[in-house]
DNA sequence: GTCTATAGTCGGATAGAC
DNA sequence: GTCTATCCGACTATAGAC
């Protein structure tokens, strides 16, 4: 899922030998401004972000970013791709876990496997310091989309599509339109959170979303999700 | 709750005499520009947008910008009182339709009021032109906030604390870190229709969220609300 | 692979004519 | 109130030294 992130002219020679471990410096630099373009762009978009800023985040000169990636729009590109590999390496134990509920057909271990689902999506959106600006580069990307939005998408809708079958397994429901719109509300419980985190903070009088304050989260999402299965979107309402 | 937009120097004279009904050049110009800047800093932020884009969008000229506000902040800042301002305009009649139900104190008039007001929420932040734009901007300001996002959360607050008072009602419940945070679960099934709208769009196979899909929205969240009032926000759980 | 220097463009803000 | 012309700083991308 981790695509290449760059393709620069492969060197093949070491400028000079070294006595130590030697490592690959091209590398570093790539992740470094994988990283700092990451932030960069999270906050000012693909427009807004300068590629001065950063190459200075990211502590390596400013023409590295042609070198390793081609330009601004490809460093854009390639920050997609990365965050897409990361949030599939973390979410990989449950989206196992997923497909097996679907593999049973038993609606209690679809109902099990979901909770378990949306609670580890409450660790990887709010309990993540990377989460942050993966977040904000996604929802930029929602709201304003660029060529990146196309692998954003790929991703999110394979996980919605994953939670569909898991909510339609539960209710012993076709996957259909409500299904898939109840999806979506549940998501949304647990996004606006991270969305309208400022919001949040200053209502609930927190000082930030550690680990006490995503139990919470979890607790009542998980009871408001079990209450929609129960009543809601239960057949022959 | 429409603040100031634009504080010129009053210009005393008109610069000729024209036969027919005198209207405000400047005022037309400070609205043009208030809508065209909407846009603007919604899909660039405010470092990202550009004055000359704003001017140009607008039809005026780049340095009225400068002459009616004072400078692109000023403008930025002036964009968000007017937002406010028209929020709580379309949002007046739930409003106080809130205040009513938390005045009666009936658990059943606040269900009934809370339903309303979601429904109602629905339109206004999926229904309306404007809203994509105001969305934008706000979404924005929430996850980069600027000196612009104090005036939002004044407002949101209100909204927030308003809802609270309605859920805490209609539970029976003191409006404690729980009813809170069900609160912000409950918005945040609607938001996500609006945050992840490209998502949206293309796995129900939508073109737009127009009336038809708004209705199916509101029926689904509608559903869900009064599954959470009964089941997971309930007393002596 | 990484650097400096620079070409060419575009940014916000201003001055002053009308 | 609106306009043109302009200052000056910052931008992306490139060329070429090391």
């Amino acid at each position: 899922m981790s695509a290449a992130e760059a393709v620069p002219a492969k060197p093949k020679t070491r400028s000079r030998h070294y006595r130590r471990a030697q490592y690959d410096r091209g590398a570093e630099t790539r992740g470094r401004l994988i990283e700092a373009a990451l932030d960069v762009f999270g906050r000012l978009g693909l427009e807004g972000a300068t590629t001065r800023q950063i190459a200075k985040q990211a502590g390596v000169n400013l023409a590295a970013i042609v070198y390793h990636f081609g330009g601004k729009e490809a460093l854009h590109l390639a920050v997609a791709e990365h965050i897409v590999g990361r949030i599939s390496t973390l979410l990989q134990p449950v989206l196992a876990e997923m497909a097996d509920a679907r593999a049973a057909a038993s609606p209690a271990a679809a109902r099990t496997a979901l909770t378990h689902v949306l609670g580890h999506y409450v660790d990887v959106i709010l309990g993540n310091a990377e989460a942050e600006r993966w977040s904000r580069f996604i929802v930029r990307e929602q709201m304003q989309p660029t060529r990146a939005f196309e692998t954003i998408e790929r991703f999110m809708g394979g996980a919605h599509g994953l939670a569909t079958r898991l909510v339609a397994t539960a209710l012993k429901r076709p996957e259909d339109e409500e299904v898939r719109l109840r999806v979506f509300t549940m998501i949304g419980q647990i996004l606006v959170f991270r969305v309208a985190q400022a919001l949040v903070l200053g209502r609930m009088g927190w000082k930030a979303i550690g680990a006490v304050e995503r139990t919470k989260i979890k607790r009542v999402v998980s009871e408001n999700v079990v209450a929609i299965l129960t009543l809601a979107g239960a057949p022959g309402r």
